[in-house]
DNA sequence: TATCAGGACTCAGAAATCTCCCG
DNA sequence: TCGGGAGATTTCTGAGTCCTGAT
């Protein structure tokens, strides 16, 4: 009762002119979505009239109950929430939460991943950042983060660490000739590579924005042009043989190679494909061709998978001419010149055209990918430079001189009429530049940290709603490493969410479940459709104000209805410039595995043992940050192998030992220094194997925890990569056992400026 | 000055391709 | 030495976040 009557107070706290202006957008947005979610109600009414999960009067019902609540409710902002196409959530709920189900099925296979329990802790408050750091080597300043973190370094120093690198390299190439003459010219010219690499984090950094003052690139590489199918290869419509046009035949063929693939059975996959079809169908094909189920691609995808089958096939050779012809396409278009300096592209090839393919319940799925042409190209490069030539007989759509931009090449799809880029590669300066940045923002937030936590704990009791809301968001998105969760255009893509977007329907709130109290169970599809499900035990507050938020709310209600994540990036900036609700996943994904690693780490185990806490400290952060992949599928199988290995290790392990006392009972008998030397060699090949064994054991366990969780996303794009560089350091362990060789490029700066001393 | 759509960029898992090891 | 398959790496492109500039 005291709640309710607080909920009251809080709710006729509502005056404020910014909020007002709020609600007002909020409203407008909210019948907006309204109408589009009216529309498929009507659509889905008409198209399943065996519809399983509601009838007419039931939608009439409900939209009458919601007409009174509109009008029952006080508050605008609250209201634009209660429109929403219950019928339709319900349904997808229902698909969602069904194990037999064509839909149900492919999400549970996608995401049926049910996320093991979190392990992120709080975070230490006594942390002292290291003076060490602070002063950290380089010549340039910073220019727009962290005042006081400035790398300045006194030349000694580097010149100390280059030396030691130096040293490093000779021992490395020391080792190298013991292996051959050869493979030690190798290595020195690996060295030399090294040694000529650019050290651009060494360098100023550009102000106000600029990019680049240079910037000249050959453009990009097309999508080769549609070969037309031999005419061996049939289509069929109706059990009969057709001849299709070129331009429809193409269209067929990209349903023609996926015939095996999932996406094919899906019907909205189906319904898109065949609608971009028709319109590259000639009249008379048009008219004939009118069902999609009467349509016989299997020759088309016979003939694709003969193709590939025959790409295997091919002699040395051949398949060595072929990668020299895309070595000398890389080469050629593969690198620019940014600022005196060749750097590698990302992406230099357009996207050939094809059916997209929406993750999870995309409404656009099977639709048509068109083809690009050099017409729709927007060329990006420096007026000084030589701008890219066309394909004979085209031209660009545009050439700009945009040095405010990273893009070379821009074009817009015709999905969603989204723009797409061809940039650098991460190795780059560009993009290595603000990976940097960013992780020194995210060091800048450890600093505040406490005190936005405090604050926000102290907003869980603020008379305003709109702030309760803010700060229990803000709660999550720092111990749950939720995203931000944008609004997204109903229809236009997969129901998907992140924090300020969560509804009703994706928590469930426990007093007391497990034997915790106050329980808060997430279940809400993340991006890419991936599965959020997480049950957490939350402060008394937060599951009080949680309740609040719900009541009188419908399932497809917004959970958080006074707040969007431009509210909350705008507070978040308030309180520490550069702050976005972004950091705190990036902040919580590398102080988890700073801690994981010092918890894991035990000075006493062997390498193998140590890149294992290694893992599974990386692993912590990919379960906090919720990325999973499909189980591998050969999954099983592999288990199986390695585990036929460990038995027979076992069993050479069984054996070596008898053998071990059998040498020592004849050195017993005999005591001469043959026996001896017996004995010392069982002795040794006896601790071989154990070793052996015990890498595989380490392997096995590695890979079982590893089956459904992806390791690859955060270590690329979450973890400050110092931290491991620094425990490598530490260890004694290779870069090259943590990171591949993609991956050390990528981090060539932290490789080169972290010591083993560093603090994240 | 506030709003909002468009733009620019990062992050994401799946699929394709390459590499290396084992029989 | 070769072929095949498992695992590692690379590529691909869709899906987010956040910012900016026009209105």
């Amino acid at each position: 009762m005291r709640e309710r009557n607080h909920h009251e107070r809080i709710d006729s706290h509502k005056s404020s002119k910014s909020d007002e202006k709020h609600k007002h957008k909020e409203h407008k947005h909210k019948e907006h979505k309204s109408k589009e979610r009216d529309k498929d109600r009507e659509k889905s009414k008409h198209s399943s009239s065996s519809s399983k999960n509601h009838s007419n009067s039931e939608y009439k019902e409900s939209s009458e109950k919601r007409h009174k609540e509109k009008l029952k409710h006080r508050d605008g902002s609250s209201d634009k929430h209660r429109h929403k196409n219950k019928e339709k959530r319900k349904e997808e709920k229902e698909k969602l939460h069904s194990s037999s189900s064509g839909v149900g099925d492919k999400i549970k296979k996608e995401n049926g991943f049910t996320s093991p329990p979190r392990i992120k802790q709080e975070v230490d408050d006594e942390y002292l950042p290291s003076v060490k750091v602070e002063n950290k080597p380089t010549k340039r300043a910073r220019i727009d983060d962290d005042v006081d973190f400035k790398p300045k370094k006194p030349k000694i120093e580097d010149e100390k660490r280059t030396k030691k690198r130096k040293a490093e390299e000779v021992t490395k190439s020391k080792k190298g000739k013991m292996k051959g003459q050869a493979d030690g010219a190798g290595k020195k010219k690996k060295k030399k590579e090294e040694e000529d690499k650019w050290k651009w984090w060494e360098e100023e950094r550009y102000t106000d924005g600029v990019k680049w003052k240079f910037l000249e690139h050959k453009g990009p590489v097309f999508a080769p042009p549609y070969i037309p199918l031999p005419d061996k290869v049939k289509f069929y419509y109706d059990g009969k043989h057709m001849k299709l046009s070129p331009q429809a035949e193409e269209v067929a063929t990209f349903f023609g190679k996926m015939l095996d693939h999932e996406y094919t059975t899906k019907d909205i996959f189906r319904k898109n494909f065949f609608k971009d079809w028709r319109k590259e169908m000639k009249p008379e094909e048009k008219s004939t061709i009118v069902d999609l189920n009467k349509c016989d691609f299997e020759e088309m995808n016979q003939h694709f998978k003969d193709q590939s089958e025959a790409r295997k096939q091919m002699s040395k050779e051949e398949k060595l001419k072929l990668k020299e012809e895309n070595e000398k396409l890389l080469q050629e278009y593969g690198f620019c010149i940014m600022d005196n300096h060749k750097e590698r592209i990302a992406n230099f090839r357009i996207e050939p055209p094809g059916l997209f393919r929406g993750r999870g319940n995309h409404p656009k799925m099977g639709m048509l990918k068109r083809r690009i042409r050099p017409e729709d190209i927007i060329i990006n490069c420096s007026k000084d430079s030589k701008v890219p030539v066309p394909p004979h007989g085209h031209k660009w759509k545009t050439i700009r001189h945009d040095n405010k931009v990273t893009w070379l090449v821009s074009w817009t799809e015709n999905i969603q009429g989204s723009i797409k880029y061809i940039m650098l590669n991460p190795s780059s300066r560009i993009k290595g530049e603000k990976d940097w940045q960013k992780y020194e923002t995210a060091r800048r937030l450890k600093k505040c940290v406490d005190k936005i936590r405090a604050q926000y704990r102290e907003d869980w009791k603020s008379k305003e709603m709109k702030v309760r809301q803010r700060a229990v968001a803000l709660y999550f998105i720092d111990k749950l490493a939720l995203r931000a969760g944008n609004e997204k255009e109903e229809g236009e893509t997969a129901d998907t969410v992140g924090c300020c977007s969560l509804r009703v329907e994706h928590i469930k709130l426990h007093t007391e479940l497990d034997g915790q109290e106050y329980m808060v169970e997430f279940d809400f599809l993340g991006k890419d459709s991936i599965r959020y499900y997480n049950k957490v035990p939350v402060e008394k507050r937060v599951f009080k104000n949680l309740q609040l938020f719900m009541e009188n709310k419908q399932p497809e209600d917004d959970l958080f209805d006074r707040l969007n994540t431009s509210i909350l990036n705008k507070h978040l900036q308030e309180l520490m410039d550069g702050l976005t609700a972004k950091v705190f996943r990036t902040y919580n994904a590398s102080i988890t595995l700073q801690q994981q690693l010092k918890e894991l780490t035990n000075p006493d185990e062997n390498v193998a043992a140590k890149i294992l806490s290694y893992n599974r400290a990386n692993r912590a952060v990919a379960i906090l940050c919720n990325h999973q992949r499909a189980p591998p599928k050969t999954f099983e199988k592999s288990m199986q192998n390695l585990q036929t290995k460990i038995d027979a290790k076992k069993d050479q392990i069984g054996m070596a030992r008898r053998e071990l006392k059998g040498a020592k009972a004849d050195h017993k008998v005999k005591k001469d220094e043959k026996t001896r030397k017996s004995v010392e060699s069982k002795k040794k090949a006896l601790q071989r194997v154990e070793e052996q064994l015990m890498k595989l054991e380490v392997q096995a366990t590695d890979r079982e925890e590893n089956k459904q969780i992806a390791l690859g996303t955060s270590k690329l794009n979450y973890l400050d990569p110092r931290i491991s560089i620094a425990w490598c350091k530490k260890w004694d362990i290779q870069t090259e056992k943590i990171y591949n060789k993609t991956q050390r490029e990528k981090f060539a700066w932290a490789i080169d400026m972290a010591d083993e001393d560093y603090e994240f």
